[in-house]
DNA sequence: GATGAATGAGGCTTCATTCAT
DNA sequence: AATGAATGAAGCCTCATTCAT
């Protein structure tokens, strides 16, 4: 009956945390934030107990967005490196055209700010790609290790390979093929 | 500025700064260093013009002594799979017997403090790793791929590997195994 | 300034406030005392213009009831001796038996929220007890003090033997008689 | 062997919390403290911990003082009437000739940042005014109730006098006696 | 009238760095 | 050179009050 939350403002602190944090780091003043949502100070905190609250939301935000880039549009009927090759060019495609938001992301996953529950939470927002990889991985070599072994392998492949087209992005497309490549030999 | 007198100092100073980075984050006070050290508030900055000196000379040390590790009594006579798996094991080995280091190693990796300047002197010292990996991959599918980017490569395997069994140490040379037979698939 | 509706909702308000600053002190937030009141963080302000005001009500309305609890009842027949007592046992007994009153009456007296205006109302508010203890000391040694002197002296003796009550209920008849018995040499 | 913490320094914080509490209440800001002192805002932290240490110490030494002021030249040799007439008019001539140490004291006695170690240490630094009323009371009719209680009632009609005093300081030696002789009469 | 979001001024405390001793 | 007190700029968060709905 009152002014109701505005989701839009939730929505534009959220977006000013990622642009704030991929700037300045997850240190980040909150009144920074606040600023570049164009919210008073205070208001912050009405959308978000805590600056740790913020910033978990924000890395759950980002994982949900990461893994859903991954798999969007996804057909299971190709054949499984097809498919795996879709998850890859979508998730590199998601992380070099948003790069405050991977950035952001990379900020978040090493900060202690962020809970083992989110941690935990954000874990299994991957269970379609670690699925993905349980299935290319069947009948590999890598066939006997722990599959949060091999997640976590695909994410930091996934990560450095970014991180190079970021820096070269004249090569793009060949660094993405190189990762992919080195990646299935990892595993299949 | 002549170099301060006492080389004990300038150590105990970095020992502590590793300690207790450790187990705060890079965020620790550099109040708390300079206790944990045995020394004087403001002798820190004597020895240290600024902490991000400290870290950033903190973060070279570490780096160094990593790259040292993996290729120390390294004989160049062998396999080249043979002196690969030995820089592997050594490092491995490094990373998960002194935890406090790569767990210092990892938050400063992602600091801003640590300079640009100080990420390419790093990336000079892994010039025994890239020559072995240069000469590992010289036939192999990624024959083509920037040095760099494979550098990275491995970085990241290593990384999650030692995450793996720090976290599993029952499990330790399956991971190591594992891990390295997944780096040989993907390079050679 | 027309006087709102509800009547319920004011002495709702009140009655969280006085279990909220008997619980939290007078650094309650409104916010907190509106939630205890199950009204909405801004109503408050539509039945009290200001915490302010809404402290100094509440202060009134116990020292009100207070008064009244001490005089309530007493018949002007009997024996000064006996009036007194009587109203010595009432004010002790509503002051133990409400300890959330009493607390926050005590809170409040010494907060500086209160104006002068509102501790001359409270004291207007004692002339029954006032009038009492004059004639109880008509001719007794403090025949000769400000009768607001004798109030003060009646009013910290009362507090205090409240204290002793509550914190050794078991002798709670006995700290009631020494502390009259002390009362009655004192004055008569 | 640096600049040696300061006494004076320190002392000047309290003294800058007496005035600016006397003036403001308890909730008076460090800064205002500080700045009252003379003293840069952090420097105060580095005499008092918190803000509520600095609550304690200045109480302890408020309580110290008081309890000293009482007593301090008592002779023992005297009548024990004598004796307490002395301590009774030391102590009201402390109370009403520092009235902000008194009004701070007052402030401070409800505070809830006042740990209950401190209000014990406070009641142990009583023990010489508790002997003498002790004393006072051997063969009077408050021989038998709780010292601590006697004590109380000591404290609530020095406290109440003094007000008087303050409020009508004409009449300082009247109301002085008036309450003296109250306090007798309770007790002997 | 009722609601609760919005505001922004403080409040307490931490900390890198400087400086007196 | 060594020490640790001094500094003051932030940082996070709270809260009385206002205002849009």
């Amino acid at each position: 009956m009152a002014r109701p939350r505005s989701d839009d403002k939730r929505m534009a602190i959220l977006s000013a945390a990622l642009r704030t944090i991929a700037a300045q780091g997850p240190g980040a003043a909150t009144a920074a934030i606040a600023k570049a949502a164009g919210v008073s100070n205070g208001s912050l905190f009405t959308y978000f107990e805590t600056k740790a609250a913020l910033l978990n939301t924000l890395y759950l935000e980002l994982k949900a967005e990461m893994a859903a880039a991954a798999l969007d549009g996804l057909s299971t009927d190709q054949e499984l490196r097809e498919q795996l090759l879709y998850m890859w060019v979508h998730w590199l495609y998601w992380a070099t055209s948003c790069p405050d938001k991977r950035r952001t992301l990379a900020y978040l996953d090493v900060s202690d700010e962020i809970t083992t529950e989110s941690r935990e939470t954000a874990h299994r927002m991957m269970a379609g790609v670690a699925q993905l990889l349980e299935q290319s991985r069947e009948h590999g070599p890598m066939r006997a290790v722990p599959l949060a072994f091999l997640l976590a392998l695909l994410s930091a492949l996934a990560d450095t390979t970014t991180d190079f087209i970021i820096r070269d992005p004249a090569h793009a497309e060949h660094h993405r093929e190189a990762g992919f490549d080195a990646l299935w030999r990892m595993i299949a």
